[in-house]
DNA sequence: CAATATGTTTAGCGTG
DNA sequence: CACGCTAAACATATTG
């Protein structure tokens, strides 16, 4: 099968490994996943309350337990339609602890009476609140599980393989187990790049992120680590994937050596941002910047081919938001951001911000997206989007991104005149070295001449779309930095937005205008305008639109997740909006098991569904993408708790479920559900 | 002068 | 349709 070109996806964010308390137990009368089993099980629909649960505890009638397929510690519990959850959740709990460290002491709770709109909206209208608590929460002891979902198998062959049923959509991973906080992630992951590789972008996307750390983003970590990793086989890192995905990977040099040939999550234009980002001077030359990549992301040194380099330019030409700075003596090209463009995206700064998650960030960057904005087409992230960014603010994103992409996709940019060219009329600008091409587009946008062709692109309503400025610029005096110094200041740990209205400014683009703002330096080529040296002094805001698909879809957005959230300015891109592809991404935490039990889906979900963009933007923007997803599909989304009786967590998980024939939630009842079909979602 | 590096632009493809 | 990626063509600059 050909290899998709698409940079890898996120699908999911994973915590960093935590050791296995417990050793798989003897009372699970399912220790592994075994599809004759489950095969027999689809046609008896037979309750295994009893044989896989012969604790004394009391549970009600028509509740169903298996032990989960895969997680040692961890019962799958079926809970029917009118059950009382309070005392299920309760005998559960009493059973956990009873069993102590050699017993299950998790529970997956998949209650029958979700719908898909209102699960879909309950995760996303807690999404900030995640992000909040898991800020300030240390999950160093948490126990985490992971449930996965391939997808678009048929039912048959699921059940020889093992892998999901049909009409299954989603991806989701809990985590749970902080203590009293726990976190869930749902992704939505692209049907085919789950069935396809499912387990390979688990290894190549949060494990590439997971395994690093701080220090081993510099080259040499990366490089001592590389040998030993192109000895890995596809084949044998396939076959370990699964393993990693079901047993928290540990963060080991091993695993790490074997994921890092993978494809980084970021784009191109990501990846150059983090080069030019490192350092001093915040300007790179194009060899610089292939070195840089080639020593931060082995892939390219060693894996990819050597178009990868050819990518590079074209990215640095194609984005405005990439200057072309000419040194004083006209023979040394710098590539530099443009001042009001960078989001100061570092490496570093992504992987701190996703990895470690321990570092409470002084924003919490919320994005708002209409419903029918095209952030969907994220998958990178899909399922996450730390980065996509596409850039990883411009991304991130993905989802943002953590990080996407760091799209710049839509910078509303003031072309600004330069100081030193106070008299030059806007139209001027390019002029010089116009190509017909965009002569042509400029003619087409008509007022902005110089924004690139890339950027004709919608303007949307200021208050539809709030932008989330990111005050936070590290280790940067450019742009953003001093322009958003006040917001740190008065509002370190608060939301910053900034509210633009995209027709004053000028109009929404993919990237930031590359205006002219210093002498025409020598040109390769005379197409392109270049600025010297001198012009990283412009200040102006470049970025003072909503954020569109590229910032909010970083392409880094991989690493995006609750405590994510914190990470980096932009992180709406990198959350929310990084991994629009992911409905779930975002989940409610809940500080009680109480409080998450008293939480119904229909109000959460009232706000998003019923309120006008106008009304509600802060609290249904963020989701309006999640819940166009879920309600647009033939699916049907059951939810779930997730109850770890040894950290008295219990968190809220939502499933997709779509079993054929039983859309209709009036059907979803317990009795119908199949083992064969539900096991295999929650492996 | 050839080879290489750098830079710009266009086109096609896959994806959402 | 927009986007990112890839490939390619072409031009200019640099280097040996």
């Amino acid at each position: 099968m050909r290899t998709s070109p698409r940079r890898p996806l996120i699908l999911r964010r994973r915590k960093l490994p935590l050791p296995l308390r417990d050793a798989p137990t003897t009372d699970q009368v399912v220790a592994n996943y075994q599809p004759e089993r489950v095969q027999k099980e689809a046609s008896s629909h037979e309750s295994i309350s009893e044989r896989t649960d012969p604790s004394p505890q009391k549970f009600p009638a028509g509740i169903k337990i298996v032990n989960h397929p895969t997680m040692s510690n961890t019962q799958v519990v079926i809970i029917p339609k009118h059950a009382d959850i309070q005392s299920i959740i309760e005998a559960l709990t009493a059973k956990g602890k009873e069993s102590g460290t050699s017993g299950p002491n998790k529970f997956i709770l998949i209650s029958c009476s979700g719908s898909p709109r209102s699960v879909c909206s309950s995760a996303s209208q807690h999404c900030s609140q995640t992000d909040h608590a898991n800020t300030d929460e240390d999950d160093a002891e948490g126990v985490s599980s992971q449930v996965e979902k391939n997808v678009e198998q048929d039912p048959e062959d699921m059940k020889e393989t093992g892998q999901w049923p049909s009409e299954t959509h989603f991806v989701s991973e809990s985590m749970l187990g902080c203590k009293d906080q726990s976190s869930v992630d749902i992704f939505h992951a692209d049907d085919e790049e789950v069935s396809n590789c499912v387990l390979d972008d688990s290894l190549t996307n949060i494990q590439w992120l997971g395994k690093m750390s701080s220090d081993g983003l510099g080259p040499c970590s990366m490089k001592q680590e590389l040998d030993d990793k192109e000895n890995v086989s596809p084949e044998k890192e396939g076959a370990r994937s699964e393993e990693d995905a079901s047993v928290a990977p540990c963060s080991s040099s091993t695993s790490w050596q074997e994921s890092f040939s993978e494809r980084p999550p970021y784009s191109y234009m990501a990846m150059i941002q983090f080069a030019i980002n490192s350092t001093e001077g915040k300007r790179m030359t194009l060899k610089e910047i292939y070195t840089w990549i080639e020593d931060h992301f082995p892939y390219f040194k060693h894996v990819a081919k050597p178009g990868w380099k050819n990518s590079i330019r074209h990215n640095l030409s194609l984005h405005d938001m990439f200057v072309r700075e000419t040194a004083a003596n006209g023979k040394i090209s710098f590539w530099t951001i443009h001042p009001d463009a960078n989001r100061c995206l570092t490496l570093d700064q992504v992987f701190k911000a996703s990895v470690t998650g321990d570092e409470p960030l002084p924003f919490q960057p919320v994005a708002f997206v209409r419903d029918e904005d095209p952030f969907i087409s994220v998958k990178q992230e899909e399922a996450f989007n730390v980065m996509n960014e596409n850039d990883p603010f411009i991304a991130v994103k993905q989802e943002e991104e953590v990080f996407t992409t760091m799209r710049e996709e839509t910078f509303f940019t003031t072309v600004k005149q330069e100081e030193t060219f106070p008299n030059i009329e806007e139209e001027d600008l390019f002029t010089t070295v116009e190509s017909p091409t965009r002569k042509l587009a400029d003619t087409l946008l008509e007022k902005h001449p110089s924004i690139s062709r890339r950027k004709q692109r919608l303007i949307l309503p200021c208050l539809e779309e709030p932008v989330l400025v990111f005050p936070e610029c590290n280790n940067s005096d450019s742009g953003l930095a001093s322009d958003f110094s006040f917001l740190q200041q008065t509002q370190p740990f608060e939301p910053v937005l900034a509210v633009c209205c995209p027709q004053e400014e000028g109009g929404a683009f993919k990237t930031p205008i590359k205006h002219k703002i210093g002498k025409l330096p020598t040109l390769s080529t005379p197409s392109k305008p270049v600025s010297t040296v001198s012009q990283a002094g412009s200040s102006e805001f470049y970025r003072t639109g909503p954020p569109t698909r590229e910032e909010s879809l970083l392409d880094f957005s991989p690493v995006q997740g609750p405590q994510e959230s914190m990470l980096t300015p932009f992180k709406d891109s990198l959350g929310f909006l990084g991994f629009t592809g992911t409905p779930f991404k975002d989940t409610p935490l809940f500080d009680s098991p109480r409080e998450l039990l008293n939480t119904k889906s229909p109000e959460v979900i009232s706000g998003p569904l019923t309120s006008s963009p106008t009304s509600a933007p802060y609290s249904a923007k963020p989701c309006s993408k999640e819940l166009h997803v879920g309600s647009s599909g033939n699916r049907s989304l059951t939810e779930g708790l997730v109850l770890d009786t040894m950290n008295d967590s219990l968190s809220k998980i939502l499933l997709d479920i779509s079993f054929t024939g039983l859309e209709d939630d009036d059907e979803f009842g317990v009795d119908n559900v199949s083992w064969s079909q539900l096991i295999p979602e929650l492996r």
